[in-house]
DNA sequence: ATGGTTGAAGATCAA
């Protein structure tokens, strides 16, 4: 099963690349965030067209999740019951009788203001959810912006980037509480000493200065972990004319799908 | 450099 998380920033200016991407690769199962639409106006034939089921949980303007999956979805969840603003930032489902989760995690905007803390929240209320979710299942993927830097590997310049938005100590702390809970951060177990980013902001040039960060994950428990056999981001994605500013990331699971990948 | 660029709006807000 091939598996992948990819901020779009829009579904539907970013519509093209994403069906090509997910051909070319032959993706399995894709969470998008940003997809800035409202469900009325996701473009679902689309993806039905090229043989995806495809469920989304947008609003307008901003934020907005989906799923795509050439197998079925079950016990489809959309929102996230403790988001203390209940935003369009959570989507998940069953695929083969594992849980996946889609999640966008706030941005924060300003170290210090309400938007700050209502992203601390979320990562801390995140991680009760996973918890409680373990005590049922093992088989769980969770995918998507967590808009946090973990390490120094995954910012352009750790010094510069201290304290700034997406890589203070307490959002850093937030999400390593999270893989401490028993989760893998997938991309980082295949490349241990390499810099990875996964988004280049539009602004200054900042993706020909490769002056990126990595805010973009596929988690797993160790039960899907050990069936894992490959994960690296398409930096080319965001290389091209057009591009969304952040680079899809992606994975190879070996696990039994019926037959069909 | 408190700038820069992009998207969804249709003025600014969010990132």
């Amino acid at each position: 099963m091939r598996i992948a998380t990819w901020n779009v920033n829009s579904i539907r200016v970013r519509l093209d690349k994403i069906l090509d991407w997910i051909t070319q690769k032959n993706i399995d199962v894709i969470a998008m965030q940003e997809i800035k639409a409202p469900d009325d106006k996701f473009p679902y034939n689309n993806f039905k067209d090229l043989g995806y089921n495809v469920e989304s949980f947008g609003e307008v303007g901003f934020n907005g999740v989906a799923i795509a999956s050439k197998f079925p979805m079950e016990n489809i969840k959309k929102g996230f019951a403790l988001d203390a603003r209940a935003q369009k930032r959570m989507i998940s489902c069953e695929i083969n009788s594992i849980k996946i989760i889609n999640v966008y995690i706030p941005n924060g905007k300003q170290v210090g203001t309400g938007d700050y803390y209502y992203k601390l929240d979320y990562l801390s209320k995140l991680k009760e959810y996973l918890i409680s979710l373990m005590k049922d299942t093992k088989q769980i993927i969770l995918m998507g912006d967590l808009n946090v830097a973990l390490s120094d590997l995954d910012v352009y310049n750790s010094s510069q980037m201290s304290d700034q938005i997406g890589f203070t100590h307490s959002e850093k702390n937030a999400l390593q509480d999270i893989l401490n809970i028993g989760f893998f951060d997938v991309c980082r177990e295949f490349h241990k000493d390499k810099k990875l980013f996964s988004f280049w902001d539009y602004r200054a040039n900042s993706f020909l200065r490769n002056k990126g960060m990595r805010v973009d994950y596929i988690l797993t428990t160790k039960e899907i972990f050990e069936k894992v056999v490959l994960c690296d981001i398409d930096e080319k994605e965001r290389a091209k004319p057009g591009a969304s500013d952040h680079a899809p990331v992606y994975a190879k699971v070996n696990i039994n799908t019926g037959g069909v990948s």
